[in-house]
DNA sequence: GATTGACAAATAATCGATTATGTTCATGAT
DNA sequence: ATCATGAACATAATCGATTATTTGTCAATC
């Protein structure tokens, strides 16, 4: 992406990523830290109830406290911090029955939303979620190294998200997000160690195949499905550990 | 509620409400000020689509600029503000499709919501079904004083929350307190003149009766209904004043 | 007439310092 | 021993000022 307008180049004290910033709107503090906090909680180094404090976190990430303020209230709306007056913000916490919800809602609301992109995604949604399944498809899993789990991950909730883009619910889609995230921050914490025992490749291909043909009623049981068992998984981890 | 404490009373600046303080825990300037910007914004008085001046909204409100960023960026939990880099907040904007949504998301969660309580919400969740119906059919609304319709409006919406509070299920409690926000919000921009036409009183009658005697089936029934009637009521509304 | 560029004004973003609140812990009374 | 008291500390909340970015304006150019 060259740049043509003449305008001022992005400055180079950036050290993280590639030379030419892509402009996705990130530029600011808080978007930038807002994102870092979030993979930190979901990736699980900001363990799950623990006390954010403030001053600590805003020399760790260099910044200020306002934009670290703000970031940390815009990530209530992801579920993943919660906030109490005058004192400060944590991490959302995880038990059992925070758990149980997750999954039940993800159920619920991922196969009305499958359905949905079935009825009315058309065939740039069909395009998208067969792209979708083979890039992840194509990423190795390999529990051994850590970087190829965050790929997966990656490609994984591109992956469930795409399957329900095509609803044109935009609410309904950051209801799910929300609900992936504190998922897969469930399985990223409690299921590192496991390189994908189940058949998932295979569940997964089964709903793309199911949606993309059109046949609501196999692709949403088979979701369910999945969803499910994901669920029943992660809650046997859970109870090995001693998490209410 | 005397205070025995002998901790200093609360501090007689505060020109609102009662002497006594109630400690709801709200007691910091940011979520004061989210609680008042949330009613602008529901009741109209903050247009939607409306961009949100920081200077001149912390100068009507007369706080700094730090809380007043805070609460806002804690309003994007409630669906009622947007945020874009560099271009800052702006009150979310209505459209056909927003409240299609809405409507349609309201139908799928506050009836699985409502299910669930039935399933397991006790014998404590039944009285406060039935308090919450008392309350609001004895709250007059009288669309030739606002007083009236405001309270009126407080009553209908924590009966809707009342009914669905048994669930258990405290993620799925804050996405239909979200969307009740945002129906609100449009019964109160585009409604506000009339006054209660259809037998909305009945309406709500029949689901709490239904809730109380356990039959899901009808009681999931009639809400549906009830939100679909109030949805296609209001698209008519819209529709007359040309929103898109 | 439309487009570009430079400048000025408006507004958003961030910082550092200050104030208010909560927490801890030692002390003394019941 | 248990509870209450109150300093000393830690931390959250807020402010005022500064910096960065966007937006509006207008002249110059094609």
């Amino acid at each position: 992406m060259t740049d043509l307008t003449g305008r001022p180049q992005e400055k180079d004290e950036n050290l993280l990523g590639s030379a030419v910033l892509i402009d996705d709107g990130k530029n600011t503090m808080a978007s930038q830290l807002m994102d870092r906090l979030r993979e930190a909680i979901v990736s699980g180094k900001l363990p799950a109830g623990s006390k954010i404090n403030l001053s600590k976190a805003s020399t760790l990430f260099n910044v200020s406290l306002s934009p670290l303020r703000e970031a940390l209230a815009r990530l209530i709306s992801d579920g993943l911090v919660e906030f109490e007056d005058n004192r400060g913000y944590r991490v959302a916490p995880v038990s059992l029955g925070n758990l149980e919800e997750v999954t039940a809602l993800r159920e619920q609301f991922e196969t009305y939303a499958l359905a949905e992109s079935i009825r009315v995604g058309g065939i740039e949604w069909e395009r998208n979620v067969m792209r979708a399944l083979h890039k992840m498809n194509r990423t190795e899993r390999d529990a051994s190294r850590p970087e190829t789990l965050e790929l997966w991950e990656a490609a994984h909730r591109e992956f469930h998200l795409t399957l329900i883009s095509g609803c044109g619910k935009p609410l309904l889609l950051k209801f799910c997000s929300v609900m992936l995230n504190l998922n897969d921050r469930y399985r990223r914490t409690f299921l590192a160690e496991t390189s994908g025992d189940r058949s998932v490749a295979n569940e997964h291909s089964e709903i793309a195949q199911g949606a993309v043909a059109g046949d609501t009623e196999y692709a949403c049981a088979k979701l369910r499905e999945h969803i499910h068992r994901t669920g029943s998984n992660l809650r046997r981890h859970l109870a090995e550990k001693n998490i209410g």
